[in-house]
DNA sequence: TGACAAATGTGTAAGAATTACGCATAATAT
DNA sequence: ATATTATGCGTAATTCTTACACATTTGTCA
């Protein structure tokens, strides 16, 4: 291989996230604001370069606090778009990664230095975004669609407790369909994934319900089927 | 983004092909042995650099073509390889290609002009590889046995017709175990991927069998489940 | 206050998919 | 002829999934 050969030299590598999150009742993905060109003031999904010496997953870290101030954030490859074209200045190929968080996280990024710039936008009012954001996002919530029952990518949307209807109707935006009360509870219980947390809630205008969690503490993901 | 950024300038996209036969009983995967530094003697997977004008996909073609005279094959993503040290040259990163065909592809290519170049290996007779390419092998061969059962990844070892205990043992030497022939048969039938083709064979040592023969005659790997 | 509506928790039966396994038949070997 | 081996087909047992019924608690409103 010739480094310098003009037909692959100068080429880069972009890492994308999908961060979703169900906020108000409605599935909502992260998007921020770009400041400069190309695509300037046009909505993206969080991203950018990743250097010579970083991971995909390093880059991918670091672009995700220096954007948002997130940390500690569990995300996943769920593929690569590699259009010549999808990148105006240069060749670059994007690596998409799709992760879930609460929307609480980016409260204290946005009363600070650089409000506005980032925010949750829901799935049925997306604005028109830059690059090829808008194919990276649909590819992305149809894989959220996929590893929502095989995974515990939702644990994300839920540090500490919640109640059987609150994770279900969760699952119902994400999947914009409804689910059977009485088989969803059975099949989140028998994964093991989640458990009783030994508590209940009162919730305003209901009687008390039972409050669970989630049972595995690993960052990652896991397949628990 | 600054196009000349030392950080992220000059990085470039390898493309990599496991691509897989059963022979003679054998699970194998296709190796090449590179000509060049780095890694000059060294057997690898098959692949290469992108060009700047290319996607993915045309990449892996084209590369497929210029090493082994390989035309046609379909292939799909499975993983992708980010590793900065991944490339002793340049930062390079990569993206894994998982394929299946017929190991009666390379016999022209072998007795042309560069014989011995390239050649089919048991995979448990796989010797020191290249780059990183024991690592792609190993995800690669992992990802096969999980679509082997969802996907018509196996058609293109059987081009024309098959019979079932013909591509039972397939299946039992990829995925290193034994299957139950009964229950092969019903989960295959009942796929609709394969249907008779309304012949049967003579095996030597046997009593005649049916001939099968795969549906779908799309390039692309399809889902049937 | 009592009837009613809405939401939660639990159970069970029907149906579908998977797994385990029995048996007849054709070809070959001795 | 008889035993052996491989093929083809079917069926019972089990597990998984889906459909659906009912009692209880809380809040609402006539």
């Amino acid at each position: 291989m010739n480094v310098n050969d003009e037909r692959y030299s100068n080429q880069g590598l972009h890492v994308v996230l999908t961060l979703f999150t169900v906020d108000k009742g409605k599935f909502k993905v992260l998007l921020i604001k770009r400041k400069n060109e190309p695509f300037k003031n046009k909505w993206i999904l969080v991203g950018g370069c990743a250097y010579n010496t970083e991971t995909g997953e390093e880059a991918m870290n670091r672009e995700l606090f220096e954007k948002t101030h997130i940390k500690n954030i569990p995300f996943q490859m769920f593929d690569v778009f590699t259009n010549p074209n999808r990148s105006p200045l240069k060749r670059m190929i994007a690596i998409g990664y799709i992760g879930v968080c609460d929307a609480s996280i980016i409260e204290n990024f946005k009363q600070s230095e650089k409000a506005s710039d980032a925010d949750w936008f829901a799935i049925d009012r997306i604005p028109e975004l830059g690059y090829d954001h808008k194919e990276i996002l649909e590819k992305a919530i149809e894989t959220l669609k996929k590893i929502i029952f095989t995974t515990n990518i939702i644990k994300r949307l839920y540090p500490t407790t919640f109640t059987l209807p609150e994770l279900q109707q969760t699952y119902e935006r994400i999947l914009n369909t409804t689910l059977d009360r009485r088989n969803f509870r059975k099949k989140l219980l028998t994964s093991k994934i989640i458990e009783e947390a030994g508590q209940t809630k009162k919730v305003e205008n209901v009687k008390t319900t039972k409050l669970y969690r989630f049972t595995n503490e690993t960052e990652t993901f896991i397949l628990y089927k």
